[in-house]
DNA sequence: TCAATATATTAGAATGATTCTAATATACTC
DNA sequence: GAGTATATTAGAATCATTCTAATATATTGA
């Protein structure tokens, strides 16, 4: 596994010491092509079902909050049943298919600036995200 | 009151029965001017607070997911932490604001029509919302 | 390399939001 | 107004998340 150096120094990067359960989870987080969506839950199970071997929930709950604060995942909310944290950290949009709970990232550029109206003095904008509900036709 | 028969109505309408209970929620989630955001508990408090005539959770949340379900509230995700409720259900964004945890409505009007470049065959379009955050300057 | 110590991991308990349950109360029908 | 269907309720159950404090591991500096 040579992308364990990057990960020992991503780890180190964001403040957390490379123990091999962190490592574990990097692997599963980044060692992607594609942008990975998921729930914890299902980052639980991906752990335990690949190697079989246990990482407690304190763990993986304590790392992902970990890269989200500094920055190396995103969360995203979409309605009161499911957390999803994104792998791809630019600014895109996304869309969420209602009929199989399947997110699909939207780049930024596939999606006019947008242009907002109305001011607000006083208050600086910090991100604009815009969120595309769909479902399958039939 | 003269508008518990608007309540009974709207109740009768979407299927509850109108009950005491049912009408003092409408009572505070429809006798406003304006549009009234909130979460479960802080409808929870302010049916307390108000007639100091206590209303069991359970009702709350059934009364309040029957209303979402017919359409009569729109429920909006903005992080883990808190479920807001909105009772404006027509097209609209939201901005909200990080250091007040305070959610404002953005008219439709107030942002151009959003385009999407990307095609998704087979799928149709439900919902495109636009959240917005924001922070004080300072 | 090793000991000392700082930090991480862990199982399980605690918490908080939401849902369920089944006993009691109320609204509706005739 | 009686009988039946439905609603309300307190409290239990469940699920996600956070906390705790005992044990294990990584790091540092000799």
């Amino acid at each position: 596994m040579n992308n364990n150096s990057v990960f020992i120094e991503k780890l180190r990067f964001v403040g957390l010491r490379p123990t091999k359960q962190r490592i574990r989870i990097c692997e599963e987080l980044f060692n992607r092509k594609e942008t990975f969506h998921f729930t914890i839950n299902e980052l639980k199970e991906l752990l335990l079902k690949k190697k079989n071997q246990k990482i407690s929930q304190a763990t993986v709950y304590n790392t992902v909050k970990a890269f989200k604060k500094k920055g190396y995942l995103k969360e995203i909310s979409i309605n009161s049943e499911k957390n999803y944290f994104d792998t791809n950290t630019s600014n895109h949009h996304h869309f969420f298919n209602e009929s199989t709970n399947e997110l699909i990232d939207l780049d930024d550029k596939n999606i006019d600036k947008i242009k907002i109206k109305k001011t607000l003095p006083g208050k600086k904008i910090k991100s604009i995200e815009v969120l595309i509900k769909i479902a399958n036709n039939n």
